[in-house]
DNA sequence: TGCGATTAACTGGTATGGTAGTAGGGTAGG
DNA sequence: CCTACCCTACTACCATACCAGTTAATCGCA
């Protein structure tokens, strides 16, 4: 969910293109600019003091990620979440997750499942107010399950699908849930754990499905936020 | 493998950017560009008659793709291709397309399996020496199964992750395969139209595998081209 | 002749200038 | 009063200029 601490600002370090786009990609997700919200270039560059033509290439990312949405010598604006567009990506990365927990259950490795287990373990520690928390462990999660299947690239798609799902996740404050999730959590990590691929599959497919029992409510109080549906 | 026809030059009808990048993307995969070559910025614009900065977005979306390198200060390079990367990009389409076809089956749509079925006949008639024909078609065929299932956005994301598998696919020259991979093509299909999901899923991964068979050859056939391995 | 330091050419990254095109407000005409 | 037009202000897109950093070749010296 790329909450890991961005700086406020710019710094000179690294390129300005990638570093705005995770700025506005973060800033989409948690909600601080709204959707339908107008993004300027100029704007944008004048507030990060950078020129336009990175913030231009951010713009291009965002867009190809359906963040936001570039209508040429018009604007650029935030978009609002699209039911469809979540339940698309959502399908996405499910395909991709239940194939990486087969992978992991068939090819046993000691040291991953120490490890998922240990994650677990620090993911029942977290206050069950802090939402943050819990959603940084939750990303290191899966991201670990792709590493151990030897997946990183699948990971990489992942992330990027997963932006749409995180703008709804960030909406859903039902704290109690969490402790649901945790529990699927270790039941895939149990299943990996006895080389149970159909188990494991099923956990991940399951997991991956909470969304879909969320998403209709919050699209309903929030409907501001939504697009048409 | 976008071997649509794509204009030779840039027109002015559209934005430039995304032309230029189909263009260095059309030409890598075909292997006109060949990996370790150098691109320059500056060259490309001179050689298109237009300016660095469509180019320059061009290159950096090529680089997400991994067809590309960009080394700041140094030079854009075509990557060689990586075995690894392949097979990666392979195991995420399996995933995908593994789970779109089990969709299509059980939710069955007649006219989906008759548009179908009449593609693979299409196929049949494709003359044996007429690769790239073929490669249009079964681009097409994968692409159609993605609509069918409803799932436009999941073909983005496959399409997007092929063209690590073109570039292998627009080096495999043995003809005759095309008859087992029309034939796969025509399991799928009718696994679809009984409403056989594993059968059709077991299809569409065993198919998506063949790749597995001639990458090895090539890789070695044609070394040069491939990233150390 | 061989080797090291210097420099000139070139790279991608960033900043800025210029252009076609859209949108919206205000005004003139019916 | 309503409508149609125009004009201004803004947009993203493209082109150009400048910059820091890398590379490689050349020149000077041992």
């Amino acid at each position: 969910m790329q909450i890991a601490d961005v700086p406020a600002g710019i710094s000179l370090g690294e390129t300005v293109g990638p570093q705005v786009y995770r700025l506005l990609r973060r800033r989409i997700i948690q909600a601080e600019l709204l959707p339908g919200e107008r993004l300027s270039e100029s704007e944008v560059a004048k507030t990060l003091s950078v020129s336009r033509q990175p913030v231009r290439e951010a713009f291009i990312k965002l867009s190809e990620e359906g963040l936001v949405q570039v209508l040429p010598q018009r604007g650029t604006f935030v978009t609002k979440i699209s039911v469809a567009a979540v339940m698309d990506a959502r399908f996405v990365r499910e395909a991709i997750e239940a194939d990486v927990v087969r992978l992991i259950a068939e090819s046993r490795e000691p040291d991953a499942v120490d490890e998922l287990r240990r994650q677990v373990v620090e993911q029942k520690k977290v206050p069950h107010n802090d939402r943050s928390a819990f959603l940084r462990l939750d990303e290191l999660f899966h991201h670990t399950l792709a590493a151990s299947a030897g997946k990183s690239y699948a990971w990489n798609v992942i992330e990027s699908v997963k932006a749409q799902m995180d703008r709804v996740r960030f909406l859903s404050v039902d704290d109690m849930h969490v402790t649901r999730l945790i529990d699927q959590h270790e039941r895939i990590v149990e299943a990996i754990a006895t080389n149970d691929q159909a188990g494991a599959e099923q956990a991940m497919r399951l997991h991956l499905r909470e969304i879909l029992n969320s998403l209709p409510e919050i699209a309903g109080s929030r409907a501001e936020l939504f697009d048409r549906s």
